[in-house]
This record gives structure tokens, C-alpha cells and sequence, in this order.
RNA sequence: GGAGAGGUGGCCGAGUGGCCGAAGGCGGCCGCUUGCUAAGCGGCAGAGGGUUAACAGCCCUCCGAGGGUUCGAAUCCCUCCCUCUCCGCCA
């Protein structure tokens, strides 16, 4: 959520920002300003009737403990409790709106971040590691897993229909590898591991952005009024939600593994074969609760700290900073990581970095004390360190070999107690 | 799932219709004093919002959340959430 006051004191800069991302945002804004317009004053006029009732009140307690009659001053109270009634009917329903409207608005881009309208607009920032040359034809993942018996398409769709899978032997040990590398490297480096519940409540996925504009997208246990979360992002950001947090305990690292379950509602026909785009996938996920002060640099940190990920894979990627027109809906600025696909010949996304500033703890109420006593809005961070289904994809494509097995990468050895996986 | 108890400020805890934003204690901050592995005395201190040049003043709201009753609610009623105890069920 943005500031209000941001909103009332410098309209046309949140309307400049916003446009970067949607020219039609800034009418959002208009509206934001006139129902704020209007809220304040009901509230003027409401609560000088309030400390009219309030003062009447308690002299009729004054006057009755001397004995007197209170009937004509009790009629006054009562004509103002009308009016009082009246208004704050008004006050909930134009609050109700501002609120819900307040909801539906995006962060402001950082104003480093590339103008841009879509992903082709996104800024390459660095590149690591060079694409093996092969001396065969490289082939999609998804052959090369049926193949090797690791990926069954058929049987997850029996069991869950399109865009389930099932992983077996060999490809199960190695999503479960990557699960621990992943968290051991992690939290080798200070990031605390949590095992957080996948079923919250509405309010948790408002507080990091996904309600109430993105429901769709969201698979919803209707009777018990629970969502699956899309991302473990969700119940680690709002872990601290509501607190007043010291100052001396920021920054706060966590790492979590979860499956995230998604209904691609929008992405019919993308991705149709293979694992890159899925109902359900494993990610290891990184959070960051930090220090207005510092978000930025934290940004740069965790962006790294997945890179790591890739880096002793020994799979080459590329980072790009999102453009305005392509960042999600709750960041100020996101990096996404992407890695080499040697079938497509391009490099695909395996995690999004993204600083979200004070955006998601305005909605969750997370605060800390600063050094004046002050309470302050923290800033969140999170980054996929990495998107495990997509890992093992690369995995297979990157590493695999003209007979058709495929090596295991150094680091996971140990994991798997294996070097190679061949088929059956 | 059934029966019961309860949710009050950083923590503990009083408060059953007006003088309660809330006693008291602990902890915290400031000052004084004594003079020493600390005590005593005095003072200050919640959150959100409106008005405003103002982090001055004034005002409003907040005692788990949301509704309601009443001239007036932490206190009465309803719904929900959460915690605890007992029973049942269960990996």
C-alpha cells in the first residue's frame, strides 16, 4: 500500500511514477484523492460531534448523581447520536472504498529502475558462465526426463490433469538434493530456516499483495476460507506482521522450502510441455526484513545469494533488471535471474530478486523503533533461491549427454550418491 | 467434534455502565540524592487519526476483531478469531 500522505502531498510525482508502469494508474489516483477528499471531511464534522455527545454525556452523569432531571439535555444527545449515526454510515462506506481502491494500486518503480512497457524492455545487467557447446543436438528437458524415467507427464496428468507432474527415482533424489543444497548453503550464510504452514488466510496474502487483486490466480479452500500459498514470499514476509520490531534485531534473513501452488490462470498455452510452468513446484525461497536504510543494499546481497545457487551448479545465467512496465505488483525494483536453456537456446527466468520497501509492511503493519523512539515501516525483500522445478530442468539440459544420461553436477554428488543418472 | 475458562498498555495484573486511556507492580527513560557488585526519592513515558506552519495545543478512535444495546461501554448482548483445561478423534 502507498502512503496516503505520499498521495495528498505529491499527487503528480506518485501519478508520474505510476504511469511508468500503466498509463491508466494515475486515474487511480484521482479517485484515491477525492475519496480522501471526502473521508476527511466526515471525519471533521463527525468527531465534533462526537466531543459534543461526549461532553453532553458526562454532565448528565454529573447531574444525575446531584439528583436532577436530565430529560431535556438526554433529548440533545439523542439528536446528535442521529447525526452521528448517519455519518459514520457514510464515513464506513467511503472508507470501504478508499480502502479497497488503496489496495488495488501498485508500488512506486525506484527511480533507478528502467522506464519500460514489457519484458523485452528489461535491462541486461550481467552475465556469468558460457553455454556448453554441444556436439550433438541438445534436447528439451522433457524428452530427456521421460527418457530417463524421472519425469512422468502422463501419470501426473491421470492423477491432477495439465501442468501436474510426477517426478520419479532418480529426478525425486535430485529435486531433493537441490532442496538441501539449497537450505544448507543458505543458511550457511545466516538466512534462519522455516517450515511455515501452506494454508493462511486472506489477510496474509493482502499483506504481501496477492489479494485483492490477483484471486484468480490463487487455489482457495472455500469451506475453511484458506489459500494455497503461491510462494513461501507469503507466510515468511508476514511472519512478523502487526509487530513493533527493535531496531537491534534488523536485519532479519530467513529461508524456507516449499512447494507453491499457482493456477496460471492467465498462461494457457505457454509452456505447455515440461516443467517450466506448473500447478504446484518446489522453491527454495529467501526473505529479508531490513532497515529502511539499507534495502538496497540488501537487495544487491540476496540478488547474489541466489546467484551462488547457480554459480556452484555450474549452470550459466544472466541477471536483468525488470522494466517498469514488467515489475509485479508489490516491488520497487526486481532482479530476475535467468538461466541457459541449451534446447530453446535462451535464457529462461529461475528466480526474481525484488525490494518491496515499505509497501507490504504498510499492509501487514510490520514497524520497528528506531534509535528517536520513532515507529518506523521495515522493508521487505524476497528472491527465489531458486525455483527447484526449473533448477532440475536446467539441470538435465545442461548437463545431459549424447547417450542420453545425464551428469550430476559436482556439488549435488554427495547429495545423490551418485555421479551419473542413466536410464533404466 | 463436545464441555468449560479466558483474551486489558513492553510484561504481570486490577477494573461489571459515567469521575477509566485505564489502579498497582515489574521493566524502561530522565533528574536528584546517597556513594557503590546497589538502593532511595521525584518526574516522564502507549498506538492510530483529524485540525495545523508545527513531533505546540485542541479533538476523535483504540482494553483480541467486527457488529449491536444505551444519553453514555473495557464493563451488557451477538458473531468471529485466538489461548488454556478436560473429554473424544488422530499422523
Amino acid at each position: 500500500m502507498l502512503d496516503i500522505e505520499l498521495i495528498r502531498k505529491k499527487p503528480e510525482f506518485v501519478k508520474e511514477r505510476l504511469s511508468t508502469r500503466d498509463k491508466t494508474l494515475p486515474d487511480l489516483i484521482d479517485e484515491v484523492l477525492e475519496l480522501d477528499k471526502r473521508r476527511r471531511k466526515i471525519l471533521t464534522e463527525l468527531e465534533s460531534l462526537r466531543a459534543e455527545r461526549n461532553k453532553k454525556s458526562k454532565e448528565i452523569g454529573l447531574l444525575k448523581r446531584e439528583g436532577k432531571d436530565t430529560s431535556i439535555i438526554e433529548k440533545e444527545v439523542r439528536e446528535i447520536k442521529e447525526r452521528i449515526d448517519s455519518l459514520e454510515e457514510e464515513l464506513r462506506e467511503v472508507q470501504g472504498k478508499l480502502r479497497d481502491l488503496m489496495l488495488r494500486v501498485p508500488n512506486l518503480p525506484h527511480e533507478s529502475v528502467p522506464i519500460g512497457e514489457d519484458e523485452e524492455d528489461n535491462v541486461e545487467v550481467r552475465r556469468w558462465g558460457e553455454p556448453r557447446d554441444f556436439p550433438f543436438d541438445p534436447k528439451p528437458h522433457w524428452e530427456i526426463g521421460e527418457k530417463l524415467g524421472v519425469l512422468d507427464f502422463e501419470r501426473g496428468a491421470r492423477l491432477s490433469g495439465s501442468r501436474f507432474t510426477v517426478v520419479r527415482s532418480w529426478g525425486a533424489k535430485l529435486e531433493r538434493a537441490l532442496i538441501n543444497f539449497m537450505l544448507d548453503l543458505h543458511t550457511s550464510k545466516g538466512y534462519e530456516e522455516i517450515l511455515p504452514p501452506h494454508l493462511v488466510r486472506p489477510e496474509i496474502l493482502e499483506g504481501t499483495g496477492q489479494l485483492p487483486k490477483f484471486e484468480e490466480d490463487l487455489y482457495k479452500c472455500e469451506r475453511d476460507d484458506l489459500y494455497l500459498i503461491p510462494t513461501a514470499e507469503v507466510p515468511l514476509t508476514n511472519l512478523f506482521r502487526g509487530e513493533i520490531l527493535k531496531e537491534e534485531n534488523l536485519p532479519i534473513y530467513m529461508t524456507a522450502y516449499t512447494p507453491c501452488y499457482r493456477r496460471e490462470a492467465g498462461s494457457h498455452g505457454k509452456d505447455i510441455r515440461g516443467i517450466i510452468r506448473q500447478h504446484q513446484f518446489n522453491k527454495v525461497e529467501l526473505v529479508k526484513i531490513v532497515h529502511p536504510d539499507t534495502s538496497y543494499e540488501e537487495l544487491e546481497k540476496l540478488t547474489s545469494d541466489a546467484e551462488e545457487v547457480l554459480k556452484l551448479l555450474g549452470l550459466p545465467y544472466r541477471v536483468v533488471e525488470l522494466c517498469t512496465g514488467d515489475l509485479g505488483f508489490s516491488a520497487a525494483k526486481t532482479y530476475d535471474i535467468e538461466v541457459w536453456f541449451p534446447s530453446q537456446s535462451r535464457y529462461r527466468e529461475i528466480s526474481s530478486c525484488s525490494n518491496c520497501e515499505d509497501f507490504q509492511a504498510r499492509r501487514m503493519n510490520t514497524r520497528f523503533k528506531d534509535s528517536n523512539g520513532k515507529n518506523r515501516f521495515v522493508h521487505t525483500l524476497n528472491g527465489s533461491g531458486l525455483a527447484v522445478g526449473r533448477t532440475l530442468a536446467a539441470i538435465l539440459e545442461n548437463y545431459q549427454r549424447e547417450d542420453g544420461s545425464v551428469e550430476v553436477p559436482e556439488v549435488l554428488r554427495d547429495y545423490m550418491k551418485a555421479d551419473i543418472i542413466a536410464p533404466a
